[in-house]
DNA sequence: ATATTAATAGATAATATTTTTCCTTAAAGA
DNA sequence: TCTTTAAGGAAAAATATTATCTATTAATAT
């Protein structure tokens, strides 16, 4: 019996095909797909499966902290089974939001401690420029 | 003749009393306020100022670079007259969003070249901790 | 294996935020 | 003052997300 299943059976929750399909699929991508993405990714195996189930199956990720939510600037969010706090850079031609590998911020919650008399807890951080596949296309 | 009405008149935008006010009031505060917290904050002075304006507005006071548009992970945008990158805070209690004054973080972008291809323009960085007064409450 | 029960999927409606449309008004310049 | 054209306001539309409701199904016990 894997993690999943005891953490899911410890706050009586089902482990349900999509439930499982959709934490797999976000597990298994770089890609930080919104609501909608994962969606149609899963479309061909679940092809019944209702946007509204996405949502309130991430939501339900979220609230077990095996997956955190992105928030780069677009009209909707995106998610993420590394819940690691890690920097994320998105290409502003092409929209692409990728992981930065290896680049340790972790030492910028504390530092900022200096300049603020809140207690601080986490950081999100989102870069912005060109991914090396738009650079080509000048 | 002030660098406002040079830059709307170069743009051929016209220098309107709600979008001077809303622009006044966005570089008077602090507080990051949502496009409804900007409305509410003029309806005395402009009772009959709607919200579709200030959307419009802010809209394109970003595309003449004179606000920055915040995502702080809520279900709406913030919008900051401050235009330099700098970082914020955000209390996980009450909701404030506040700068953190001094500490500087320009190094990020040059150093997150070196661990990816992207170029790099700008970043975004969000803290999220609990605010003074909400540590009062516990 | 079957029955029981409580949680969940899916369909749909509702909500919230932001954008668009359309017509009237007013800013800017002559 | 007159003309031109951008912009305001009201309302509808578009998006993203959440809530509601009923049938289904996962989980557990028999
Ligand atoms: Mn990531
Ligand atoms: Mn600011
Ligand atoms: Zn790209
Ligand atoms: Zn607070």
């Amino acid at each position: 019996m894997d993690n999943l299943t005891a953490l899911f059976k410890e706050k009586n929750l089902k482990l349900t095909p999509q439930r499982y399909a959709i934490y797999k699929y976000l597990k298994s991508t770089k890609s930080h797909p919104s609501a909608e993405m994962i969606y149609e990714a899963l479309r061909p195996d679940f092809p019944t499966m209702s946007l509204a189930t996405v949502y309130k199956t991430v939501k339900t990720l979220i609230e077990l902290g095996l997956v955190q939510e992105l928030n780069v600037g677009e009209d909707n969010f995106r998610f993420d089974a590394n819940v690691d706090t890690h920097p994320h850079i998105v290409c502003t031609s092409c929209g692409r939001v990728d992981d930065i590998e290896d680049a340790v911020f972790e030492h910028l919650n504390e530092e900022v401690e200096n300049y603020t008399n809140y207690k601080v807890n986490t950081h999100k951080l989102y870069f912005y420029g060109v991914c090396p596949n738009c650079q080509g296309e000048l």
